[in-house]
DNA sequence: AATGAATGAGGATTCATTCAT
DNA sequence: GATGAATGAATCCTCATTCAT
């Protein structure tokens, strides 16, 4: 079993065996050049306006592309969109891998923090990349809401997996359900913190937010003697 | 200041002097029944789809009005559907308000279990009215986002202001930010236990997901002589 | 033969044998105080914006009328619209008449600079009436297009009438057709003017400019010298 | 500074490096014969009504094209008709340029006839599109009436430049407002004497009309002992 | 493979006038 | 006579996808 772990939007996702999201050949066929023009255009396109608002036209005028050209690179937006995310991803994974080499070695939960920031500082390095992932999480297409829930599993499971190894270490309690830690962080990460991105607050900011719900998750809000 | 206190969407909201959303004269001036037709085909029509997916052609048809009487009734189709989800946000007080009243007898993560189980008994009873307010937090259209956005501040502040008292009270620890406990059950209530429901997860294990995580937000997850 | 002179959108009008325009009875029958509401209110509305872009609803939501006693009230905005139309007039007559008082005394040029004022002075002191009437001169309402042709052909016919008395009396040359000059101030008062008053020109220069095409009119723009 | 003379509406128009009014490149890629049948069949619907009440399926009916491609080749009715309006421009050009040749050699006001007789035979020459010309005079929509304006400006400025030649000359008494003559003249031209060719009046009679206003203008309508 | 014109269904909104109470 | 709900035709504009060259 091969882990690819991801940071995505904010959240750390392990895809297991995930199978690469391919392009049209036709596509691949075009020169590098006239690739890059495409991408990069359709970025500022689908980073601009959530995905259920981009339209054919803005992605052909965006990329000086025809019409009938569109749809020899792509069977449809959908289909573009998912490459756009999977290159994302990609990017992504570059600031996330150093910290994930040290899972393991210390609680997860220590570390978390460290991939958050990681995530936070991907997202400020590639703006524009960010948030065309971050749009995934506001489509209503039923294509695009099955690969939300897919990379939601995945990234649940994968923080629940790493969980459970603290767990089993003896950091975590042992009648802990982690899955519940593992959805507070996802939810947390995905819904809440891309809006704070989205109001401006400040890095050092947000991060004290996380900082402020791990220690909540590790030792507890009530004092030791409430019969809660 | 007068309290009111609404549960929505699974959430506690307190409202403070909130002003009713009245729908127009004309509609008003409809007599019962035939509000009523158009009130309850409109729930359908809501709870079927998405806000976003929604036409005033899909409306019409299942009220059985003329196009022309929709704009006679409502502005658009925010316009009703703010009405509906004015309408689901009283009739989920009905369920809600009982347990408020215990407010400030106990402490009140205690509490919020029995207010999620309120507000779960509101949702199975009134499926249908449930989902169109669920739809809400999917929509993209500019004004339902300001909506929503104000929503989830006031049932955030109506949280924290609660939590707040237990911790003047003594229950949690002075140092803790209540504001990320209130974050953490908004989010989970609004974004991830609706999919529960939607998924359709037995309500005895959707309240057991609850108890866990309010056991991991009281008492933490790490065990007390870890040096997290 | 009576004469009704007419002092309408800064040009004199007479109007020979005119038939008044009477509302319906339904409207008549009304009290005094419901008539003036509607009537000050329909000159707000009519004011405001061009004939055709005003609507029923414009109007029965101005007057404060259910929208069945407009039609019980009027035909249509035709119907009333003439009606402010002939209101507008009436007005209008206060001011200039006794200017056409001293019609006969001395050149009718020399008196058509008073008229013009006078009629400024209405313009000024009933700036919504003037507007109003002003507005039938952009519709392009078959009706109101014939009943500005009418008034037109009457404004020009007399403003030929008296100029002509001028020819016998022996101020203007006989082989002049006053006809033409009747044409010229007719259409520099009703179009050019009107736009003046529209940009805020003061009243100052308006004037100005209304005596130099009257020493252009009386004197000719050659030098005697000239052959051409 | 290159003059652009331009004959508009049986008003001369200098219009001074004028830029060109565009189509979109959609509608200039269709092959000649296509594009011929879209611009025959709109002077046919632009002339038959006044703008303000042409519509999309007037146009995609007559010139037999489907809805969505007149989308595809005009913004918009005012992107069309305006399209219609550069290209009554030139045409008219054809007419008036010749004349316009010998500016400058005789008093303009002799010149004056010559070019409202070209005029005409223009209108008479090109019936349709002269009255697609004329509509944009009745219009009260808002981008219109701003083109209205600027082409009256126009035409009023390049009349008064021509005529202050002729007071340089010595033509033109010293103390005359030039501007005067030429609102006259323009007002003339685009209001009244456009009614005369609705109403089918003979040319020969338009152009008495004419000529009896040069002379009023040039020597006057008062006798020369008047003291008026 | 490249191109971009062709298509027409589909959605929002407005409005004058009638008619039932 | 007062009222205001009922009606549905009309209009503008967008868009994904196909197809002919």
């Amino acid at each position: 079993m091969i882990f690819f772990l991801h940071y995505y939007d904010t959240s750390v996702i392990i895809m297991l065996e995930r199978g690469e999201y391919v392009p049209k050949k036709t596509f691949l066929n075009l020169n590098r050049q006239k690739q890059e023009r495409i991408i990069s255009s359709s970025i500022s396109v689908f980073s601009a306006k959530p995905f259920d608002h981009v339209t054919v036209k803005d992605i052909v005028e965006a990329a000086q592309i025809p019409r009938g050209s569109f749809y020899q690179y792509f069977d449809d937006l959908v289909d573009l969109y998912l490459h756009l995310i999977e290159y994302a991803q990609r990017v992504k994974m570059v600031y996330v891998e150093p910290i994930l080499t040290r899972v393991g070695q210390e609680p997860f939960l220590n570390l978390y923090l460290e991939l958050f920031e990681a995530g936070l500082t991907f997202a400020k390095a590639h703006f524009d990349l960010y948030q065309v992932g971050s749009h995934l999480f506001l489509s209503q297409n039923p294509q695009l809401i099955k690969h939300m829930k897919a990379i939601e599993q995945q990234g649940i499971d994968a923080l629940s997996y790493l969980l459970k190894k603290d767990q089993e270490t003896g950091f975590i309690k042992t009648h802990i359900d982690v899955v519940m830690i593992a959805k507070i962080l996802y939810h947390l990460n995905v819904r809440d913190l891309i809006y704070e991105l989205y109001k401006g607050t400040p890095d050092q900011e947000i991060i004290q937010m996380v900082e402020k719900i791990l220690i909540i998750i590790k030792y507890g809000a009530y004092k030791e003697d409430t019969n809660g």
